[in-house]
DNA sequence: ACAATTGTGAAAGAAATATAACACGTCGAT
DNA sequence: ATCGACGTGTTATATTTCTTTCACAATTGT
């Protein structure tokens, strides 16, 4: 095991007592700032270095490469792992399972997908994007399809408990158009569209734009044609190990921002919220305990 | 300050909106491992991006860059200059916000979920699941209740297209027992019931066991009362900084379950979505791209 | 003075890049 | 439906750059 996880830089470390005076000069010089200063040509190295250019040579061989480029190829390797956050590196997140269960796989996928989804996120359009959901002196509308109208419903119940007028619209619904007629200036949209893009998607936006509606668009990283149309476009990674794609961030995504509108909205949600907890006693719907 | 503090991962993003289909699945893919994917040769990138090499060498150009190489060089710089910085600073995942932003305390949360849940699953439970679920030979009954319905939905709409005879049952509407009378025994329930426990889902988990059905359940932390019936118990953690419970990790271990249940009958489904494909082909419900 | 190390200069060879020409498909306008 | 503009991939080629390796001189330490 001292072997495979060492890194380059590592192993440089370790030999640097065995090297002479040029070779540790190139050495110090390649963990100066490592790993930038590998990743250029050979000749730019031996000058910053201040050594030959043979002698970059003969000692990227000494480190076990056959050339130069392969070492870079070894750098670059280490920086991409380098870039997933610690707690990303885990590679068994079921410590039961062996690291290529599905169940590890697929969670190692998805935790990459949330790196890259919220590192991409503009925190500004995020709340502006909360804001307009918050805002309770227009109508809210959210649009959902084939699959993703289970997202849009997710979201609706929430929003049904947190501010008044909110509608769910499935757009694979042929009845949307109705919908449409009541919409006013200023009304916000909160569309879902996920490959494959869905065509009434797409028409529903474009009415509901052409009526002055603002939109906010939950899409994935090649984005829904409705981001042109959109005032806020959250695009989420959603590449996994399956012939499907994941929702799983999205859903975080979604979460993320109920609960946020919710802290907006935070006074006139309480009663609601009350109101509700009264009316699903009375119906004794559910238990109270276990 | 926004000219010099700009990194070219920064001027990607910016002109993301008004790039072509290839230059941007270009862009997504430099980003995708920031930097290391752009340290490499031209032709690697353009091979991991798929796209043709031309498209690279015309993407940097309109970068701004007089080559690849001046390009690289850039790439090196910022690199360089990162190294210098303080590292730290990797405990937020959207790396815009201030780490208490909501943003990244909801997704701190949803991770640390993720991790227990996955930490004290048990493999062969999971596997005994998914086993149960793709076993064609009994019928498939999905069921949610207020708030998880839209979790059973997004399973059902998946199982649907991968085997036969699967049924959604929501089991805050009133017409559920209807359907208890067609379950025969050795069926398989699939049962979602997180806090509030709902009683209706325990009166139908009971019957359907009554009747020798297996039952697989997703609950939360604290387990449904379901769970003294169930064939299969995963439980989930939910907690997060909100006035909600978070359903991510559910839809996690779902699409895993997905995904696994896929490949146990892959024969069949490949079939079935071929089939389903072709289906929305005709009806042009569907954009083939932007 | 000897051996090991290192640098110089050069040249062959390999690899990567830049560019051009052309074919194909998409999309929008007419 | 037809045309043309545009974007893109393919192929091919010229050109540059980079790498590798050689022989040999210079330097250093022993």
């Amino acid at each position: 095991m001292t072997e495979t996880a060492q890194t380059i830089s590592d192993r440089i470390h370790q030999m640097l007592d065995d090297l002479t005076r040029a070779e540790r000069q190139l050495a110090l010089s390649v963990l100066e700032n490592y790993p930038a200063s590998g990743l250029g040509p050979l000749a730019m190295l031996a000058r910053d270095a201040e050594v030959s250019v043979p002698t970059v040579a003969r000692m990227v061989q000494k480190l076990g490469y056959k050339g130069y480029p392969e070492f870079q190829a070894g750098l670059r390797e280490e920086l991409k792992a380098r870039g997933k956050t610690p707690i990303a590196k885990h590679d068994t997140w079921a410590e039961a399972a062996p690291s290529g269960h599905i169940l590890n796989r697929f969670t190692e996928a998805v935790i990459d997908n949330i790196r890259l989804t919220l590192g991409q996120i503009d925190p500004a359009s995020f709340d502006q994007a909360c804001a307009l959901i918050a805002d309770e002196a227009h109508h809210l509308y959210i649009v959902g399809g084939r699959i993703t109208h289970t997202l849009a419903e997710y979201l609706f119940l929430h929003m049904q408990v947190i501010r008044p007028d909110v509608t769910h619209v499935q757009s694979t619904s042929n009845t949307w158009p109705h919908y449409l007629l009541n919409a006013k200036e200023g009304d916000v949209f909160v569309i879902f569209d996920v490959r494959r893009y869905e065509n009434n998607t797409l028409k529903l936006a474009e009415l509901a734009h052409a009526r002055g509606a603002r939109i906010i668009l939950m899409t994935d990283q090649w984005r829904s044609p409705v981001h042109q149309l959109a005032t806020v476009c959250l695009s989420n990674r959603i590449v996994v190990p399956s012939a499907w794609d994941s929702a799983t961030t999205i859903m975080l995504l979604l979460e993320t921002m109920i609960s946020a509108v919710q802290t907006l909205n935070w006074s006139q949600t309480k009663a609601r919220i009350e109101e509700l907890e009264d009316m699903f006693d009375q119906t004794k719907l559910f238990r109270k305990f276990t």
